[in-house]
DNA sequence: GTCTATATAGCGATAGAC
DNA sequence: GTCTATCGCTATATAGAC
């Protein structure tokens, strides 16, 4: 596999070779620094992965640094494609809180999305702290801040009881994280069992429900 | 500072000097680690840091690993003191929820926590997930079971109606972490400001208010 | 037991050949 | 544009002096 480089050269005239060996680059560096972290993880290593050779990864990305913060920047469009599609008037309460939270749930705990926190987490003395800040505004703040409207409507139209919507959502995100993603974080779990994935789910239903018991309009 | 080695050489027959050291050595390791990782802190580095030569550390401490180990160790000794107190019978569920809360808010969002965690989710190519395993249990494992033992006596005792005691413990700690550990982890939030400190008071009365509005016996 | 000086290996980044 | 071979630097770990 990946053995016979087969370089289809077809009517490029100044680099039309690149896409197949940048894309490479980028996933190898991807994988590599969500596994190993940023000082875990050589450019020999992120070269010898993607079989290309070390001057080749230098040439499409200039640096070490930038190597990793393309990746991230990859992971990150990857990872927040804004799939969540909230207010549907159709369903109930809570068939709609189900459904965000059963993909939110997996996509937290979700071996690519561990990857990215743990290499932003890591080792912080090479990148400073603005990435981290940068993907916590690109990530989480949007969802909290999606969140938080979707609550404030269903409170606005009688369905829910909440007074502060931005808080509201900052417990149900925390809720739906649980303990899983710590344990993810710490590598207690390893790859992607099945049996995960029911604990995934059986957690996401419980925070649901958990939210609906304090939020639900009939009591008080 | 310690410039005069002031070796105190009093009635010592093998090895009688290490103590001051030896703490020395993991003070800094602690530290360092902490902060900048695993493959981020030099041995070079935690010997300067200690004011002793590198040789001190290897004789101390056999090898990177083993001091590693031993850091993570001495921290979770540190951290984890069981200073919880449950089950007070003459305050109310509430005020008894709060002293809990935010004794373990500030605690999961310390400097030193967070650097526990940051180090043992970083680059785990080197000490395998054994480490994340064993940290999980000391730590939060044996938090989330006293707190499950407080809520099934407090249920069996009318003041709270909860199903799963346990699942109750995990809900009561991921909301106490709130967004506020992600954002620390990331390195969002710099030092111990006072504002962060607030934040975490708020976040915590917050889980603790909506906590027993799920779980107060009083509906149903 | 502790320090200065050093061996050995690996990493990031580069020069020259094709 | 890509690869092989290499420089400069740093890191882990160790040998010998006090």
């Amino acid at each position: 596999m990946a053995g016979t480089a087969n370089t289809t050269r077809s009517a490029g005239p100044g680099r039309p070779k690149d896409m197949e060996k940048h894309a490479a680059i980028l996933s190898a560096a991807k994988t590599l620094f969500g596994e190993r972290g940023y000082s875990g993880t050589s450019m020999d290593a992120v070269a010898r992965n993607a079989s290309v050779s070390k001057l080749t990864v230098y040439s499409h990305f200039g640096d070490k640094d930038k190597l990793f913060r393309a990746a991230v920047r990859a992971r990150c469009n990857e990872l927040f494609p804004e799939n969540l599609y909230l207010a549907d008037e159709g369903t109930s309460v809570r068939n709609a809180l189900l459904t965000i939270a059963m993909h939110h749930a997996r996509l937290m705990t979700s071996t690519k999305t561990i990857g990215v926190w743990r290499a932003i987490s890591s080792d912080r003395s090479s990148h400073g702290p603005q990435l981290g800040r940068l993907l916590w505004e690109e990530g989480p703040q949007r969802v909290q801040v999606l969140l938080s409207d979707f609550f404030e409507g269903l409170t606005h139209r009688g369905k829910l009881a909440i007074d502060d919507p931005s808080q509201a959502a900052t417990q149900f995100m925390a809720l739906l994280k649980g303990d899983l993603h710590l344990k993810r974080m710490l590598g207690c779990e390893e790859g992607d069992c099945s049996e995960f994935d029911r604990e995934v789910e059986l957690n996401a239903t419980a925070a649901v429900d958990m939210f609906l018991r304090a939020y639900q309009p009939n009591r008080e």
